[in-house]
RNA sequence: GCCGAAGUGGUGGAAUUGGUAGACACGCUGGACUCAAAAUCCAGUGCUAGCAAUAGUGUGCGGGUUCGAGUCCCGCCUUCGGUACCA
């Protein structure tokens, strides 16, 4: 019999899925073990072959704790809510729920191909009423509490009200969006609008104002990733800021908390540090500047007030609250210009722009309050509202981007810290004697930071402080496929919570899913839903998609439960997640919320753990090539303007001779699936152009006048360009999504599962290709052979030989510690190695080859199942004991020693492991090619490194 | 710009703690089997020179530490991910 997984692979998936072999359960003696995989997001081009590197790595891994004995629970779902769906009902008018089930079913019959052991009873889907219905629970929680400083953790909002009802917000330590103190006796005056609105300011679901990308023409909001140099991706509109009200959750509240508990982690530091800095703390002191003629005051935060002697001007982010009230008469128009260029600009574009700095005076003066001087006030996109207090006092002497801005403005520079006394050092280091300072001269600056921390508090105008850069995350979203805020506004625009037994809230039924008037959402089309309470309006902005995903792990827990997001038994028994698989993209967004709000749960009592993510392993994304050709322009009237080709081709002192200018590169074209046409060098000549345009390229708007294109002659005088090959993710847009279908039809879900752990590690992007899937595809039949000798079952029962245990040991030691430190293509390549050995011997014994189908069975489970049956057996191979290893099979009598002069290796030297480091390093002498180098020269140092390596260290 | 990661043969990659660079595969070359092909098996394969033994050289670039550096340190380059409304 033949190793033929088309007959193998069908029949015990089905045996498999009708024995429920992967159903999990929540009551057992064994040890619990988490394995998460992050969800997916069911898109409309289908489960594509970098989705599974993860799955399958956490598979293997789920199957091998199994085997170790552990009550595994490793589960799937869907991040269901989305904007591509949505994207797709407004184009095809095809509900987002009809096409998101019509995905998920598709993804799902393309997971069920690949063999995970997932629990499938536990599914959840963030889009399910009976699902969201939690996520909303989540959230009026949130929206109930405020953060307690002084208990350092979450607090119904009903103490704070009778903390204000007893002493106002006088004494209350909290972290809130509060500005003006009140007493209680005024707070009981105040109307019921007002209450709420000073309440909103200590919710940790709270409203404020936010900025959003308003796309005027196409009346829209728009993501980030819909906006491409200050224009909407689609049509190329203009695009602007715009303020919104909307929700927010006071993450910074967790800022602390979120910073500290990295260190219980088991992540790796580039992740961590990632965190570290996304959080941001820096500690400072807060100040407040007068302005000239104005009542109000700037507050700034600044980490060095130590040179506040050297800040000759402010800046303000062009959309702080003081703009308009400052600005000075003749400033106006100038000042209303750039707030409008800068309104066009992505925050991106605002950070990263270095060489060109922009800005506007705006007519007003600041009083530093140590100088007493006049100082400009001007705006300088640099400086974004979200970040500490949107404001800077600006020191160009000690800040790169300060002195940037003031050289280009001629502002005034004074230099306050004199670095000569330390060589090396940068602006950004903290070190140097104080100049041109006054009171502070001479002193190093680490002293001046502390004494102008104290003096600022003293003066009054100012306080120690520390600083975020982590900002509350905008939570409203004006879509229609999120969910349904669970709160209604009266007439006086009070928010007013649902009660939990209204949940779920359920999202009307919609035609049209065109945005509403005026930018909102378009939920709030349907006038029935939005005022099915009497007397109120439903909010009818969503959630954004990360709060679905926030919590999701908890959920699989206890799924199907009613009564809870889960039950306390069901939590308390799976704890937490051990382990966690999923991509880089993810590393601060959604794990930064889902700890958050864990933490927030955790507040409550709800969740056993501090944080719900113990190990983490990032898994690198399966990239695409993608083939660009680049836009050429060239100024001549004879020609086109645009024409295709690659800039590195252009000899431009030919093209002037012919009188054409090539005058720059515009966007490259792409040329999907163009791979079979190009040379060993990636052009694409004429002829073969023709060719693929006919057959592939007009299906992809590729223009196909050979004219518009721009040719390069060869020696031979073939015409051609060549063609940009960059790797690129895979996504519908680019057609460059492979199927793992295809991939499994024809080699099998085994070989399919083998062959992406072998592509590489695990944490490595690296681009999708099938070449090398013929070499695992030999190994699983030569595997197979082991079993079968050409027709005939060939298993015997006969004792193993010393050098076939030792085969299998050495396996089951390598395999074991390569799982353990999640290195999966290794172990692919050790079982390579056994198998091309125990081939070698002819091995067919039971003792050998029954523990190694164990231990390739979470790597392979079709073939070693079928195997496990043909050997005997009635119970499923991946409930079997995982094997032992054996040291005693190991043992070596001989070491094989590189012999090194200088470090070079000369020899190798076959020695007994028993032998001294004198009798190696005499025996070491000995040898002819070792003689050779050191003839005549003087042996000054002998290294042997043992079991390793021996240098000899010789001088001329 | 800022934060994080990666860069090793023609290709994917291995080298776990500073100790034989290129394991395991793909591809390629030659051979066996075959009427032929597929499959399978055997041998070779970093680069340069040489019939060969062998020598030199070699882990993105430039320096450094060390008996010894792919691995550690300093300075760069390129690519990828994130940058707060893609998921």
């Amino acid at each position: 019999m033949h190793y033929n997984p088309e007959n193998i692979e069908p029949k015990w998936r089905q045996h498999w899925s009708e024995i429920k072999l992967y159903k999990v359960d929540n009551k057992t003696s064994k040890p619990k073990y988490y394995v998460l995989d992050m969800f997916p997001y069911p898109s409309g081009a289908g489960l594509h072959v970098g989705h599974p590197l993860g799955y399958i790595a956490s598979d293997i891994f789920s199957r091998y704790k199994r085997l170790k004995g552990f009550n595994v629970l490793h589960p799937m779902g869907y991040d269901a809510f989305g904007l591509p769906a949505e994207q797709y009902a407004i184009q095809t008018g095809v509900h987002p729920s009809k096409s998101t089930d019509e995905n998920i079913s598709r993804y799902r019959s393309q997971l069920d191909n690949i063999g995970f052991s997932f629990d499938w009873d536990r599914e959840v889907k963030t889009s399910d009423p009976t699902y969201y219905k939690w996520t909303q629970w989540i959230f009026l929680q949130l929206y109930h509490h405020y953060y307690d400083l002084t208990q350092n953790k979450a607090v119904a909002i009903q103490d704070l009200i009778e903390e204000f009802e007893k002493n106002g917000n006088t004494l209350i330590q909290s972290a809130n969006s509060q500005e003006s103190v009140f007493s209680a006796t005024e707070w009981k005056n105040m109307s019921p609008k007002k209450k709420d609105d000073i309440l909103m300011n200590y919710r940790l679901a709270y409203r404020k104002t936010g900025y959003v990308n308003w796309c005027e023409a196409l009346g829209t909001v728009l993501a980030n990733d819909e906006v491409k140099d200050g224009l909407s991706e689609r049509g190329g509109y203009p695009v602007e800021k715009k303020a919104m009200m909307q929700w927010s959750l006071r993450i910074t509240a967790y800022a602390e908390r979120l910073l500290n508990d990295l260190d219980t982690l088991q992540w790796t530091d580039a992740l961590k540090s990632m965190q570290r800095n996304w959080i941001g703390r820096s500690e400072g002191a807060q100040l407040f500047f007068e302005i000239e003629g104005h009542d109000a005051k700037i507050e700034i935060f600044t980490t060095r007030p130590d040179t506040i002697f050297g800040a000759t001007y402010m800046v303000l982010a062009p959309e702080h609250d003081l703009v308009s009230a400052i600005t000075s008469a003749d400033q106006r128009d100038a000042v209303l210009h750039y707030v409008e260029y800068v309104s066009s600009r992505s925050d991106i574009d605002r950070m990263a722009e270095v060489k060109e700095v922009s800005g506007v005076f705006t007519g007003a003066y600041a009083i530093n309050p140590f100088t007493n001087k006049k100082i400009p006030v001007w705006l300088g996109e640099y400086v974004l509202k979200d970040y500490g207090t949107g404001a800077i006092m600006a020191v160009p002497s000690d800040d790169e981007r300060d002195q940037v801005f003031a050289t280009k403005f001629g502002l005034e520079i004074i230099d306050v810290v004199d670095k000569s006394e330390y060589p090396g050092a940068t602006l950004h280091d903290k070190t140097g004697k104080m100049i041109n300072s006054h009171f502070l001269n001479g002193m190093e600056v680490k002293d001046a930071i502390q004494l102008m921390n104290d003096k600022i508090q003293t003066m009054g105008i100012g306080a120690k402080k520390i600083n975020y850069k982590l900002r509350d995350a905008n939570y409203s979203r004006q879509r229609y496929w999120g969910e349904p805020f669970p709160i209604a506004y009266d007439k006086d625009e009070v928010a007013h919570a649902l009660s939990a037994d209204e949940l779920p809230l359920q999202l009307p039924d919609l035609e049209n899913f065109q945005p509403a008037s005026g930018g909102k959402s378009p939920l709030a089309r349907a006038q029935n839903w939005v005022h099915q309470i009497e007397g109120m309006e439903l909010e009818t902005d969503t959630m954004p998609g990360f709060a679905g995903s926030s919590w999701y792990f908890l959920r699989y827990m206890d799924a199907g439960n009613d009564h809870a997001f889960a039950s306390a038994e069901a939590i308390g028994y799976w704890q937490d997640v051990d382990l966690y698989v999923g991509g880089t993209e993810h590393a601060v967004g959604h794990l930064m919320y889902s700890r958050c709000w864990h933490k927030f749960l955790y507040d409550l009592g709800l969740v056993p753990t501090i944080e719900p993510f113990k190990k983490l392993i990032n898994q690198g994304m399966i990239t695409a090539y993608g083939y660009y050709a680049e836009y050429l322009k060239f100024g001549h009237e004879d020609r086109d303007a645009m024409m295709v080709g690659n800039s590195k081709d252009v000899n431009t002192d030919t093209l002037n001779d012919e009188g054409i200018n090539f005058t720059g590169v515009g966007s490259p074209m792409r040329l999907a699936y163009v791979y079979d046409y190009l040379d060993g060098q990636n052009r694409l000549t004429k002829e073969k152009f023709v060719e693929y345009h006919n057959a592939i390229g007009k299906n992809f708007n590729v223009i196909g006048d050979t004219s518009k294109y721009f040719w390069v002659k060869d020696d031979n005088g073939e015409e051609y360009f060549t063609v940009n090959v960059v790797q690129e993710k895979m996504s519908k847009s680019k057609h460059n999504v492979q199927n793992p279908d295809e991939v499994v039809s024809k080699y099998g879900a085994d070989c399919f599962r083998m062959y992406e752990m072998f592509l590489g590690p695990i944490e490595q992007s690296k681009p999708w290709d099938t070449k090398g899937i013929d070499g695992v595809n030999r190994f699983l039949r030569k595997y197979w052979s082991l079993f079968y000798s050409d027709k005939d079952w060939s298993i015997t029962d006969s004792t193993p030989s010393a050098e076939e245990n030792k085969i299998l040991h050495t396996t089951i030691r390598k395999v074991t510690e390569d799982i353990e430190r999640f290195s999966f293509n290794t172990c692919v390549s050790a079982f390579m190695m056994c198998v091309n050995e125990l081939k070698r011997l002819e091995c067919n014994k039971r003792k050998i080859l029954e523990p190694l189908n164990v231990l390739l069975a979470p790597f392979a489970p079709f073939i070693t199942e079928e195997l496990w049956q043909l050997l005997g057996h009635n119970t499923s191979v991946h409930l079997a004991t995982y094997p032992e290893f054996d040291a005693a099979f190991l043992i070596q009598d001989t070491v094989e020693y590189p012999v090194c002069v200088n470090g070079k290796k000369r020899d190798t030297v076959h020695i007994s492991s028993q032998l001294s480091q004198n009798e190696i390093q005499e025996l070491a002498l000995t040898m002819d090619n070792v003689k050779k180098y050191v003839e005549g020269k003087e042996v000054q140092k002998v290294i042997v490194v043992p079991g390793r390596m021996i240098n000899l260290v010789v001088k001329e």
